[in-house]
DNA sequence: CGCATTTCCTGGAGGC
DNA sequence: TGCCTCCAGGAAATGC
């Protein structure tokens, strides 16, 4: 049971109500699940506490009695347990959001909105995905926009393309069938293992009890401009797709 | 509609 | 050692 909040950072906190004393105290912690790429945690009361990492953001578990780490924007004391959660974010373009009932349909606004959750690519047939991705964009701009799709970030983004044998600047609706098909699966692959390994630590990523995921160790484009293509040797490159950096293997993903 | 650019923010890296 | 500039990126806003 929440018995008390502090908000260090108010900029943070968006949505109809903002996390304090009032609002949370009493309320406990019903369920805790993923959206895209936010983390819902569902209070009684039909109350839920929206979190998005953003970049750098954290969710941690900590000892009560612990000094906050630097950049910790907000923290939830529990009665009678030693312990708190606390969200940390450094370059703050994570946020939380507290909404009273369902947060796709919250009303009455303070400040950014919560970022659309759509069909997420772990959830969705095969068929459905070629239904969504049938537009006339670049693959990596769509893959990374959240309202057709959501939960893809660059990354796994740029992981999903290498695997699939596709240049990030193609058209989505000119992929084949048989590509379409194989980007589908790989997506998967690569969200699914991902996930199994706890995410990928390239700087600050941790999970509630601060400890670093794994998949980085897997990657074969992201963060690996100059090395070898771990299919054909040959460099990977880097280029700017969408206004994010891209990996690429510029023998693997060829355009067109 | 698509797409490039700018904005928010800070720590880390590189240059001198 | 210290100061400066640049860069990373999720997502929204802006302009074409």
């Amino acid at each position: 049971m929440i018995d008390s909040v502090y908000l260090v950072q108010p900029r943070i906190a968006h949505g109809p109500h903002v996390p304090c004393d009032d609002s949370l105290r009493g309320r406990r912690i019903e369920r805790i699940a993923r959206a895209g790429k936010q983390v819902r945690i569902s209070l009684s009361g039909g109350w839920t506490l929206v979190v998005h990492l953003g970049m750098t953001g954290r969710l941690i578990v900590t000892a009560a009695d612990e000094s906050p780490a630097k950049h910790t924007h907000l923290r939830i004391a529990f009665r009678g347990e030693p312990v708190e959660l606390r969200f940390c974010d450094p370059r703050r373009f994570g946020g939380v959001w507290l909404v009273d009932g369902n947060p796709d349909e919250a009303k009455g606004w303070i400040g950014r909105r919560i970022p659309p959750v759509a069909a997420d690519p772990l959830r969705i047939s095969l068929a459905q995905w070629r239904k969504l991705i049938a537009r006339p964009r670049q693959i990596k701009a769509l893959l990374l926009d959240q309202n057709p799709l959501s939960g893809v970030g660059n990354i796994y983004c740029d992981e999903a393309l290498h695997r699939a044998g596709i240049h990030p600047l193609t058209r989505a609706a000119d992929l084949s069938p048989a590509a379409s098909r194989k980007l589908y699966h790989a997506l998967r692959r690569v969200l699914t293992e991902a996930i199994a390994l706890g995410g990928s630590s390239v700087s600050d990523y941790r999970n509630a009890q601060g400890a670093p995921g794994q998949f980085q160790t897997r990657h074969r484009v992201y963060g690996r401009e100059g090395q070898p293509c771990r299919r054909c040797r040959t460099p990977i490159i880097r280029l700017v797709v969408a206004g994010r950096g891209t990996h690429i293997c510029p023998k693997c993903q060829r355009l067109r």
